[in-house]
DNA sequence: AAGATAGAGGACAACATCGTTTCTTATTTA
DNA sequence: TAAATAAGAAACGATGTTGTCCTCTATCTT
């Protein structure tokens, strides 16, 4: 009757109120995500996600049926996932660099950041999987970076050859490899690989 | 009696020969880092390792008393693990980066290079083997690569201010994201990273 | 206010996996 | 050759996990 919490996993919800719709899938969003960046992808279960989202699972199986579906719809969501790309427009290369790796690394620190990393360092395992995320939620952002690279391009600020999405992989490469190294990544971090790595290799 | 191979797993053994010693002990090995480069490190068990070397539990048990022991025992295997590090010594820093990065990218397309990854990806979870395997397996191959940097500043080859772990890092980590994403590294693509981002971050 | 819908949570059997133990026998040692 | 040692394989009970089903009732709809 009222939704208790275990012992183990924080307290999810106390109070006695019944969400629906809407505001129940984007709980179970935030638990699939949640649960995920805690473990990985092969010991997500619907019977972890629904306690950790204060409800049963026959909620889950009536809406998905299977985990690699709900954990999609979990990171394509606008709110609970990594819904649109922001398009950054400081006028500069480094400017745009910058606001785009800073918000990824904060992303980082969220739940719903950390998410990926399972799914996308354990790609063997699921290629059905790592492929819909790859086009359905990564590249979308990727392609912003490249853009804005491309921009740079056009002000003369970047060597045509260089702005390829090759190059553009590096900056997310090192800030994902910086954050699973020391669990997070500091904005003057985020700067130095801008300024020692990627502006000189953008160089013409 | 006669080591029988199962239907799902890769055959391997089918001789009725008694294995003793360190011959035993290097084939657990190198089915320990296979099943942990395929899965990761909650999915392994001695269940699943001892089919694959062909033998029993009982065999494990009596040398190993948990996985951890195990994995870290395999990884510092100089056989089957990731015994000592090669040192380069090409007379230029380009040559000794070639060397050793393109080593690391060659030991990544085996079982015992991915059997890494699992663990490094997931260090919030086991952090006190995630620490032993960084003291006693990855940094005296990264104290390699410094070492290189720091004799290129003695010959003027590099900015000593440049020449630090940090930067020493970033190497070992694009190739790293480069065989996630692609599966395999090659030479040429080593090379790229050499020539357009290590050297000129080098540079004085 | 009464009926319809769907959330919350528990119970269920089927199944997998765990570490341990036992037994037989190949191989080594004395 | 005989005794000692340890490998290979199977069986054990205990424990945890799976997806489904069932009941109860809060909330929405009419």
């Amino acid at each position: 009757m009222t939704a208790s919490s275990s012992a183990s996993t924080p307290p999810t919800r106390t109070v006695t109120t019944r969400r629906r719709g809407t505001e129940l899938s984007q709980a179970i969003y935030r638990a699939t995500l949640e649960e995920l960046a805690a473990t990985s992808f092969e010991e997500l279960s619907f019977e972890k996600i629904a306690p950790k989202a204060g409800t049963g699972k026959s909620v889950l199986y009536r809406r998905w049926s299977t985990t690699a579906e709900l954990v999609l719809a979990a990171l394509k969501d606008h709110e609970a996932g990594l819904g649109k790309p922001l398009i950054p427009d400081t006028g500069t290369l480094r400017g745009d660099l910058l606001v785009l790796l800073i918000a990824f690394a904060r992303v980082l620190d969220e739940p719903r950041g950390r998410a990926l990393r399972p799914l996308l360092t354990q790609r063997p395992r699921h290629p059905e999987l790592f492929a819909q995320v790859m086009d359905q939620v990564v590249l979308p952002h990727q392609a912003v970076l490249l853009d804005c690279m491309r921009t740079a391009v056009e002000r003369g600020q970047a060597s045509p050859e260089r702005a390829t999405a090759r190059t553009a992989a590096i900056g997310p490469r090192l800030i994902v490899a910086e954050s699973i190294d020391r669990g997070t990544v500091t904005d003057s971090e985020v700067e130095a690989v801008v300024d020692l790595v990627i502006l000189p290799l953008l160089a013409r």
